[in-house]
DNA sequence: GTTACTATACTCGGATATTGCTTGTCCGAGTGATAATGG
DNA sequence: CCATTATCACTCGGACAAGCAATATCCGAGTATAGTAAC
């Protein structure tokens, strides 16, 4: 089981959008240049971001990819979830009704399985404990000098 | 992102063993006519488990798979553990350390990376609530019938 | 100098290959039970 | 009748394919920009 490495590429590139703090758009060429990351395959990735609501793009020459709410409204939660879907992580097949155990009374499978329940209760801590971490706070915990960096690397750089 | 059925597979299996209550072994075949499983994959997940110090295996005939501790020693993220491994769901790739993002100085980089640090931060919560749950509480939690009802079937059908 | 227009370059966006991992299958090694055999 | 031995059937265990999702790439549609020409 692996998180999809759209994740954390979103997340770094959402990060450098919010210390940016411009209204300019970015482009999907810029980002990846400053990650070396494939172009193409990183703005399929962002796509899913703006589909979620949490970029906005705007095509044509100086486009690019924008932050569609403040920081402070954009949780580690909201990220996941426009890359990895909505889905839950443990998916259950229901086996207990298939095979001889399926004989059992159709009183017993009124109730979830029991498993199941035992798995999405651990999940939705692990789903509260990202909504409770937004933008702003990774900004805050970064090294100050982080963000002056990219501000200023990227006034250098842009067309 | 999706956990391999083996999760699901191994915890129903354990939970038969539970119920059982006996110290004879149980052959791949018994469970994966319970469930209606493919028996050789399921033995190979099983495996896991043992290596992992779950359950025990014992060969020849009339042998099987046995639980290694009582069912209260045995928890979600123990078999969780055993099935999917033991690395991190989130896997930092280190991205800020390459491209034009590495230019900044080495200092910035001694700490680790924030969203990495904010992933694992949430993983724990949901490892935590896994290891708070046990063998034992599945059993409180599922029908009073079900585990007399196993327990009839595997006199009813073992050799 | 201002405005309208046209051509252009740059951006996103989704359709199309490729890779890696999860799932599934097979056969061999080893072990305990069983039955035959001799005392 | 009991002990011994050889056979056998049954089990696990790891090596060998298939399917599917994640990864990576490419090309087309659309738009803001910049340049040009007319007023």
């Amino acid at each position: 089981m692996r998180m999809s490495e759209g994740v954390e590429w979103g997340l770094h590139c959402c990060l450098i959008l919010a210390w940016l703090g411009t209204d300019e758009p970015v482009p999907t060429a810029q980002f990846a240049a400053w990650f070396e990351l494939p172009p193409a395959y990183l703005n399929k990735r962002l796509q899913a971001l703006v589909r979620a609501g949490i970029l906005t793009s705007t095509p044509g020459a100086r486009g690019g990819f924008r932050l569609a709410r403040r920081p402070e409204q954009i949780s580690l939660m909201d990220v996941v979830a426009a890359v990895e879907g909505r889905e839950d992580v443990f998916r259950c097949t229901e086996i207990r009704r298939r095979g001889e155990g399926a004989e059992a009374p159709e009183r017993e499978f009124l109730q979830p399985c029991g498993i199941a329940a035992a798995m999405r209760k651990a999940e939705l801590a692990w789903r509260r404990e990202l909504a409770a971490q937004t933008l702003a706070d990774l900004m805050e915990a970064a090294p100050p000098s982080a963000g002056g960096r990219a501000r200023r690397h990227y006034e250098r750089t842009r067309r």
